[in-house]
RNA sequence: GGUCGCGUGGCCGAGUGGCUUAGGCACUGGUCUGCAAAACCAGGUACAGCGGUUCGAAUCCGCUCGCGACCUCCA
């Protein structure tokens, strides 16, 4: 923790050095999803990008309390019916049983991306009783004020004594309010900018609870403030979401906060861009989509075959997070190449051993790529910046494997610095694992030696016709055979 | 319509005042190989358009065109 991080406030809009509350802690909250139907591959973006900004926390030696809701209620649309509920009526389910059930769906993704768990992921559902005491509090700062059942928050008025209503997002509060809109209950605000708190329940709303102002539900956006508060304290580091969560969301989050305890939540906040497939908003209206588990089949007109998730999280992490990322089919494919080299690379790696026994130019090189990696991370979590590095180095190291570069011109400090730092880097911080490694296996491995073994018999006595029988027929079983000056290797096709 | 952001070579994608030839993939030539593959070496193509500021701009400003996000549920 030597060196300073910067990050990229979307509050001030510049990078701010982070300086975290308390020393050596970071408190982060990340808006999770609805669980209302499958997990959208863009999600999925969103929290392998936050997954690496946790990784990296953990990496500078932060101790990170990481907490990612799931919201289960509160969540409506257009037409004011409950996400959740809407899901239970499709599904024929319990509303519990459809957020089980998505939830589940959810964390197998999130496995299957290999992103942490968050230390603490609270659900809506599991803290009525401080939405409700958040509500009185706003209710009691004068920032809240019921109609018929239902809590709405006092936007003019908070903006008028705090000035800070819009502040996140960029927002005019008086051009927020000329915004027409036909929501339900819009006749029950003072003023069309204002937002629900606490909602009261028509008959047919499956999901209610008791309150003061008779059986309602809370408003989608006080989940947040009141979870975040309760796990990270009334301020704390960072808070992250997807940037289309910034208005009306994080907007209204704040100025709950702030509304019920007169401080800011956080002191950073974070924004990820979204994900396009082939320069276009992924969109499911004009068959613009593409699901993870599709993307992992190959089952889609949009790609040419199936991808690792591994690939895709590869792919994920050579674009910045506050960058749109495009997916295309060439862009995946590229990647899976790029991510094969460096799982190559890494094997090599290891085999090396450095012969100077003074630091000469190439161990200056070597070092100064692996110093600029972790300057690259420590600016604003620049993976894509990173990575480069990391391929230039795979250069090195496979020039060294090859003869190209001497092993007579580079120290084993260095090497041994290499082969510690490399697969911490790939491994832990980018959170990737090497997909042939999963597929293999030690019994595979033997076999597969005996194969190289016995083809090598064949290839002495000049046998060309055994030889490459055993190498094209293992080819149609994806398998790579790769004769080198040292030998035979073999992998997995990609 | 309003607010904000983006537009980089064949593709993806960093960079934000003066060589970063970023990097990856693709492509071309070469080395290696029995032939391949992989790897290695070498090479080309760029900063949407127009105008301005500046000694100097992909990088700052303005306009035009295109794209995206938000404004209404979204990661």
């Amino acid at each position: 923790m030597e060196r300073k991080l910067f990050v990229y406030n979307s509050l001030s809009r510049t990078k701010e050095e982070f300086k975290p509350i308390n020393e050596g802690k970071v408190g982060m909250y990340v808006c999770g999803p609805t669980v209302y139907s499958d997990v959208h591959l863009g999600n999925c973006l969103t929290f392998v990008r936050f997954d690496v900004i946790y990784r990296i926390l953990l990496h500078l030696g932060y101790k990170v309390r990481y907490v990612r809701n799931i919201t289960d209620v509160g969540h409506l649309l257009d037409d004011g019916e409950d996400r959740i509920s809407k899901g239970a009526r499709i599904d024929q389910l319990e509303p519990m049983e459809v957020v089980q059930k998505y939830a589940n769906g959810f964390h197998d993704m999130m496995d299957i991306f290999n992103a942490k768990r968050p230390n603490i992921e609270p659900r809506a559902t599991g803290h009525i009783i401080e939405q409700i005491e958040m509500v009185q509090q706003i209710i009691d700062n004068g920032y809240g004020y019921e109609v018929n059942g239902s809590v709405y928050f006092d936007t003019i008025k908070f903006a008028e004594e705090t000035g800070q209503y819009g502040k996140l997002s960029g927002r005019v509060i008086d051009e927020l309010q000329s915004e027409t809109r036909d929501l339900k209950n819009q006749s029950e605000k003072k003023n069309p900018s204002d937002f629900a708190i606490w909602m009261n329940a028509s008959p047919e709303h499956l999901m209610r609870w008791n309150s003061p102002w008779g059986e309602g539900f809370p408003g989608w956006h006080l989940e947040c403030s009141a979870m975040s508060t309760k796990y990270l304290g009334k301020t704390f580091d960072i808070h992250g979401g997807g940037n289309d969560l910034k208005f009306p969301h994080h907007e209204n989050e704040v100025a709950q906060n702030v509304g019920a305890c007169g401080c800011a939540p956080a002191n950073y906040w974070l924004h990820t861009n979204m994900l396009l497939m082939n320069g276009k908003k992924m969109s499911k209206s004009d068959g613009n989509t593409i699901s993870p588990s599709e993307l992992f089949s190959g089952d889609s007109p949009h790609v040419s075959k199936g991808f690792h998730p591994m690939v895709i999280r590869f792919f994920m992490l050579q674009s910045h997070y506050r960058s749109e990322l495009n997916l295309t089919d060439e862009g995946i494919l590229a990647a899976e190449k790029g991510y094969k080299r460096i799982m190559e690379c890494l094997k090599a790696v290891d085999k090396l051993n450095g012969k100077s026994d003074v630091e000469t130019a190439l161990d200056q090189e070597i070092n100064a790529l692996l110093d600029q990696a972790v300057e690259d991370l420590l600016d604003d979590f620049n993976t894509p910046k990173a990575l480069s590095r990391y391929f230039e180095l795979c250069n090195k190291i496979n020039g060294l494997k090859e003869g190209t570069l001497n092993l007579s011109e580079v120290s084993q400090s260095t090497i041994e610095r290499l082969q510690k730092t490399f697969p911490e880097f790939i491994f832990e911080v980018l959170g990737l694992k090497d997909a042939a490694e999963e597929e293999s296996g030690d019994v595979l491995d033997g076999v597969m030696q005996l194969v190289i073994d016995l083809r090598q018999g064949a290839r002495d006595e000049k046998n060309w016709g055994v030889s490459d029988k055993i190498r094209d027929d293992l080819a149609a079983l994806d398998i790579q055979i790769k004769d080198g000056k040292d030998g035979t290797e073999w992998g997995f096709k990609s």
